[in-house]
DNA sequence: ATACGGCTCTTCATTTCTGTAGAGCAACAC
DNA sequence: GTGTTGCTCTACAGAAATGAAGAGCCGTAT
């Protein structure tokens, strides 16, 4: 029951035996001397109180214990793997990549990023705006600002921001020609721009689908911004954020919002990324200030 | 980005460290001498190529970057952890533990454990019966012979036997006295016996409860044997596995095998087990003798 | 039949690691 | 203030692990 494994490095010397089949190839994949192999697995072989390998004259070779073992001091080799691998990404940092729908990115939220890059001078911070949905577990991204209506995967590190409400829209020069509905039910007659696209979600295109005609969609953008600029420029209503629009004159909120489309404003840290000191300096920096830009002012 | 660890017991040294807050102490820990903790951090700090301790004169300090590494450090001491246990396991094998409902440890399924234990003296059987589902995934045995009617959890290793039939028995006692029903449509003015127990599944006992009024039903055991003599002599009608009662001509079938009764009959292998060489032999050895005892002899 | 390649062992000098001992520093109790 | 405790270092001698070299075994190709 005493079998304590002395050194842990035996484990690699195991490993390396039972692919190679013998010593003296695992001493080559190791960089050692073939003694020094054969002696390592001998002393594991002694704590463990196992026989691991049947010697002969043409290599070692693995017996039943070894085959019962062999997975779990693959998982042990796992484990180093990942430690240097996160030690390696601690060592040299890249930047801190941080995704988010590009209007995200807006003056006052860049004033946030530049108020944190003067505090900490050798933080670097990479943005990646884009409506696509990237996946932080996979490490395509360490940070997420999100607007999402399912709950985040749960090995995502979340802070909630706001709840974002939406709304049809309609700029002022679409309103003189027109007139804009008072309500959801008043849309007969008017007509619209939306926002499709095969890798975004596609919530917002489908409720309009369901409250207005086929024909009364005049124009469908695979850009946000260009189905943004449509209504701004008066070529039909849309369906818009309403913080994100509430400094543009120019755009009247045809009705109230549209709880169906309310989404969670999340905050999601990969937890990965979480372990590196700065990612969770940033955290405790901009996650007040950035909720703060959504508290409604009164 | 080279910064492969030449020693993986350093990452022995670094918990110990950072649990013990200084060198001193995890050299006590580790039955090490002080400067030999020491030395051993420096040299891991130089091969991550990361301070991973503020030295002071009263301690080590873990830094930002210890504190990163610590859940995966801690990993890889869980994974040897795991070895040493699977290793002391193999060294001083206990018995292989068979769960099975009393009746399968028949004379002739005895005849094969005892074949089995002659052509391999070193390895010994320890067999735990009853109704009771054990739970192979946490180790309370390590082969499981199941009647089951749920699809087994996808983690244990898992051979089909048969597929069990049951049908209505009764004995010639009873039938001399009240004659027997010739199908399921004929039980009025019969009288059953019934198991039922809590840690059971009641499938049978709800069958019956759907085809036979309340009052019908005689007696309620909760052991399998006790009904199992009942219906022997003579006290009632009850549900019982065609192969079990195939030999005892004193017992009566009233009906066709009931099919939404049929189970799986399984043998299960916790993987866990499944990894020493005993268990292995075992199974090749037991599963095909077991498995012809149940083919239909024409 | 012989030579070669690939392997395991053994031996021994050498490198590397480890432990002991002691100096020095800071905090704390008295 | 002084003594004590707990810690980090450094220096050096002894212990342990390692590598190099060589003997010997076996299967196979020539």
């Amino acid at each position: 029951m005493k079998s304590r494994i002395s050194n842990w490095t035996d484990i690699q010397t195991f490993l390396a035996v039972y692919r190679e089949g013998s010593t003296l190839a695992a001493s080559r994949l190791l960089g050692l001397a073939q003694p020094t192999v054969a002696r390592r697995i001998e002393i594991l072989e002694h704590h463990l109180n196992l026989p691991l390998f049947e010697r002969d004259t043409r290599g070692f070779h693995p017996t039943g214990h070894a085959r019962a073992l062999l997975a779990t001091a693959e998982a042990v080799e796992a484990a180093i793997t990942d430690l240097e691998k996160e030690a390696s990404g601690l060592a040299s940092p890249g930047p801190i990549r941080i995704t988010a729908y590009s209007a995200n990115f807006s003056p006052r939220v860049k004033k946030i990023f530049n108020e944190f890059t003067t505090g900490h001078p050798g933080v670097r911070l990479e943005f990646l705006p884009g409506m696509k949905m990237l996946d932080l577990e996979k490490g395509e991204a360490d940070i997420a600002l999100r607007l999402t209506r399912t709950p985040p995967p749960a090995d995502l590190i979340c802070r909630k921001i706001s709840t974002a409400q939406y709304a049809l829209f309609g700029s002022r020069t679409y309103s003189a020609k027109h007139g804009l509905p008072d309500s959801l039910d008043d849309l007969a007659g008017h007509s619209f721009v939306t926002f499709e696209r095969e890798d975004v979600s596609k919530v917002m295109h489908s409720w309009l689908l369901d409250h207005v005609a086929p024909e009364q969609i005049a124009l469908s953008f695979s850009e946000f911004e260009l189905m943004h600029a449509a209504i701004q420029s008066g070529m039909g209503l849309g369906i818009l954020n309403l913080k994100l629009v509430e400094q543009d004159t120019d755009l009247v909120r045809c009705c109230d919002p549209i709880e169906e489309l309310s989404a969670e404003h999340l905050m999601l840290i990969s937890k990965q990324a979480y372990k590196r000191p700065e990612v969770r300096q940033f955290t405790k920096f901009f996650a007040p200030r950035y909720t703060a830009l959504f508290k409604d002012e009164t």
